[in-house]
DNA sequence: ACGAAAGATTAACTCGGTCAACTAAATTAT
DNA sequence: ATAATTTAGTTGACCGAGTTAATCTTTCGT
């Protein structure tokens, strides 16, 4: 009755957790470029050829962990409240990740998460392959936004880019902070105040900060 | 006297050019991944090694191109007059762009044009790499606009940003316009009217259309 | 318990990309 | 002009990512 798993598929998701975390493992032990798939095979005791039946390319053995987050902020637009606006409910999830120190907001200094976030940033292939990844989520917010009533595509399609090139470059400032070895908890006020000052940004625009050609709207 | 170009200087100007076009040639007649590097580096009459040394890899054989405007939007800015708003620099040379039917914006239905984009949008390998060419030009607009005097340099980040977003997604449109069988100059109206009003959202933000937390400012 | 189906393995292969040793051609100096 | 020095290019071999086909094993439905 109801949802029985199954033995297979719980294999399936052993063995794959078993490759990703031998991949990941080595590539941090011996650097991304000097291990390469059959080691990696051999370590998760599986086949060449079952490693890619179960991940796509090399890279994905490591990025995978952000597609599972995809679409994370298209979520948090279509299970807010009704009454709650898309930017608030945003604005809100992004600072509650900042006060759990969730790892997608950069502001984690677990050793874990410290080693991935050095495996990431010094590995061109990885870093090369990473904006594909988050353009994937823009375009699930995109329609996340487009499906409210009243909303005009094109809009959404533009506010989409907004939203996640700011929380883009939010998340990498506290990566970097975390990087030049400060704590979670020291940087924790200032990426507060820079997360509302970018959140209000992206209310407000830039014509304040940097001009435009439009006479002063309003 | 002057800027002696040399001989060697200009073969290697030909060869280069002589491996791209070869490249996209037989791209767009066989398609990327039937085509080998070894079949483009044949038809260019040149080595495999050679082919390397030009371009890093069978990507860049198509991809340089996009490399070629990466620093555009930072140049406009550091180039604009003193009294001009960097925003309104922006949006002047967009619709500048818009107005000469040039590719950057997607505006164009030039045979030659058509099928690059479609040699483009018709192969994964080419899209997943694309973005990163976009980032590279996001940062050096990023340096561009903290270059200003007075400007925080985070803020600078996040417009940058911004802006490459906008840029990004009113150029999409545009290339799926053409794609579809429109001309550029009936889809121009349009497109006009889509590039004020994405530079409007950039200057006055989404909150009028995606409402925010924050209390009504100003 | 048994047949069907899904998952894994082995072995061989293609192709992108690199390296080292050698050759040819352009530049500089005598 | 010609020798000496760089620099570009070729050849051939190599490594590693990713794929394919044939075969074998394990789980699932009845």
């Amino acid at each position: 009755m109801g949802e029985q798993v199954g033995l297979r598929e719980r294999k399936k998701q052993r063995t794959r957790w078993a490759i990703s975390s031998a991949a990941v493992r080595l590539f941090q032990e011996s650097g991304f470029d000097q291990v390469s798939v059959a080691d990696v095979a051999a370590a998760a005791e599986v086949s060449k050829p079952t490693l890619f039946a179960y991940f796509p390319t090399k890279e994905d053995l490591v990025l995978h962990r952000f597609a599972d987050h995809e679409t994370e902020a298209a979520r948090v637009v279509r299970e807010r409240a009704d009454d709650e606006a898309p930017l608030a409910a945003l604005r809100r999830h992004f600072l509650d990740g900042l006060d759990r120190h969730d790892p997608i907001t950069g502001l984690n200094d677990t050793r874990d998460v410290l080693e991935f976030q050095h495996l990431l940033y010094s590995t061109p292939a990885l870093l090369a392959r990473l904006p594909a990844y988050i353009l994937r989520g823009e375009e699930a917010l995109a329609d996340a936004l487009a499906d409210i009533d009243g909303t005009d595509p094109f809009a959404a399609r533009i506010a989409a880019g907004h939203i996640v090139a700011t929380q883009r470059v939010l998340s990498t400032r506290n990566v970097e902070e975390m990087r030049i070895g400060r704590t979670a908890t020291d940087v924790h006020p200032e990426a507060v105040a820079r997360a509302h000052a970018a959140f209000d940004l992206l209310e407000n625009g830039l014509g304040t900060d940097f001009g435009g050609s439009s006479p002063v709207r309003r």
